[in-house]
RNA sequence: GGCGCUAUCGUCUAACGGUUAGGACGGAGCCCUCUCAAGGCUUAAAUACGGGUUCGAUUCCCGUUAGCGCUACCA
């Protein structure tokens, strides 16, 4: 595995956008053998160019860069080459150079007998498109820099690279690779296209459009697992055909190949209001629930950490969150009132029961109080006292719970309560019943 | 405009030319249950359109439409 970054665009390589692949590549555990910057073989680069412009495969053309955009969807006939610069003799051609007239490089597509240029790719079979509709596309630019086609053919060649796999997006610059190659007489390595992701609107997923969701350490700022990630990606475009969804990285290495590969565009289900698609956020569900307690603890500690809060009862309350968080990063609102000193302001109706009233909702505070009071601190000790308050009030156990669940936890939906409890501890419990009995009383 | 690629539930995807077109996510409902979550069960939801070929097309061919990609020194 060679790790290459194609940086020969100088102006849009940035040391901000290099970090974030390493991060990412770091993060999913992708590592490679061999590291290069094209921006470094700049000489390999330009000797190829030399070599393809020696055979008159190439020429020089004069003409000064197209300013701004073109108009592509324009009802111009395809543009082949700028007339007047391909049928420019070599003394001319050598003349206007040396008085130091810039130039690009192009290719000299051939014209006058039209082939077929043909290739076959892993994923989409045999390819094959007429001479006649390439165009004489740049080698190299003005300013002597080489353009993306020639620096990675050459580079391909140079480092013997066996298998080109890219986004379908390239699909059709192979036929100007594979000329490239020819010129420069090496045989072409495997080509292999993938199908692009696409976003909800059926573009191609960009860093300018849609910054966040492109961006690999994204996924790992919002509390994935890099196996989850990996695993929801590898079934974007391809599936074992099995039905299986979940599967380790070995797995996907022993059963995956290029030709299960679909042709057809993914889409990946992201909105405003869901940031991630959904497959995703339930893969990852699936790998926290199979993950170890402790393993869970591990992942979640740095989290809470960072948040700024105390982690010695991580452990208890890991146990509690593992199978309702879906993202590492939930632990911090799934479980805000085990960290926090104060509850988040909630209203106050939120402690009146089911089927019940304020007074019933202070009736089960004020009894809660005292059974917490004495009542042994633990899971099966706080069930029986408060199943036995619950009888003794003649309320249903469920109207009993849920006042104090929201007086300890500031909301109704929550871990299991008497867990809860326990690892909250009898000061906090007694001090939150407390508040919430206060707070009944002032409406 | 030219050239290329693609087209199955909302999304990701299965289906030697012969299936009640399967699975998963998400949705809906039920069960379980101290709430939530998890789990179990049930359910709605698709072959873009039109022609061929064939006894029979999701599947093969052609066309249309739509989407995407490339298209004068981005990668």
């Amino acid at each position: 595995m060679i790790l290459r970054i194609d940086d020969t665009d100088v102006e849009r390589n940035t040391e901000t956008s290099l970090n974030s692949i390493f991060d990412g590549l770091a993060w999913l555990d992708l590592g490679w053998d061999e590291q290069y910057k094209q921006s470094e073989r700049l000489a390999l680069h330009k000797q190829i160019a030399e070599a393809i412009f020696l055979k008159d495969l190439a020429y020089r053309d004069f003409t000064p860069p197209q300013a701004g955009e073109a108009d592509k969807s324009g009802a111009q006939g395809t543009w082949l080459f700028n007339a007047g610069m391909r049928e420019l003799t070599r003394e001319e051609s050598d003349r206007r150079a040396a008085a130091g007239e810039p130039f690009a490089l192009r290719y000299r597509v051939p014209r006058d007998t039209v082939r077929s240029i043909h290739f076959t790719d892993a994923v989409y079979g045999e390819q094959s498109k007429s001479s006649a509709d390439i165009e004489d596309f740049a080698l190299l630019r003005s300013d002597g820099m080489p353009t993306y086609h020639l620096a990675s053919c050459a580079d391909d060649a140079d480092l013997r690279i066996s298998h080109i796999i890219r986004g379908q997006d390239h699909l059709t610059n192979t036929f100007k690779h594979v000329l490239i190659f020819e010129a420069a007489g090496v045989t072409p390595p495997t080509f292999a296209h993938l199908p692009l992701l696409v976003a909800p609107d059926g573009t191609k997923l960009s860093k300018r459009r849609h910054g966040p969701v492109v961006s690999v350490t994204t996924y790992r700022d919002a509390g994935f697992l890099p196996q989850a990630f990996v695993n929801f990606i590898c079934l974007l475009g391809w599936s074992p055909k099995d039905d299986r969804e979940k599967m380790s990285r070995q797995e996907l290495v022993e059963v995956f190949s290029l030709e299960g590969v679909n042709r057809s565009n993914a889409v990946v289900n992201f909105s405003e209001q869901e940031p991630f698609d959904p497959k995703a956020v339930w893969l990852n569900a699936e790998y926290i629930r199979a993950q170890s307690p402790e393993e869970v603890c591990a992942e979640l500690t740095p989290i809470v950490k960072n948040a700024g809060y105390d982690t010695a009862k991580l452990p208890q309350i890991t146990l509690l969150v593992r199978e309702r968080i879906r993202l590492l990063n939930e632990v911090l609102t799934v479980g805000d009132f085990f960290f926090e000193d104060e509850l988040a302001p909630y209203d106050a109706a939120e402690l009146i029961p089911k089927k019940g009233d304020a007074a019933m909702a202070l009736r089960v505070l004020q009894r809660a109080c005292e059974v917490l009071a004495v009542a042994e601190f633990t899971h099966d000790g706080l069930e029986s006292s408060l199943r036995a308050a619950a009888g003794s009030l003649g309320i249903k156990a469920g109207q009993m719970f849920e006042p104090i669940r929201v007086a300890a936890c500031g909301r109704k939906n929550a871990p299991p309560l008497f867990a809860t409890l326990e690892v909250l501890g009898r000061e906090t419990c007694l001090k939150r019943v407390a508040q919430a009995t206060e707070k009944l009383k002032s409406i």
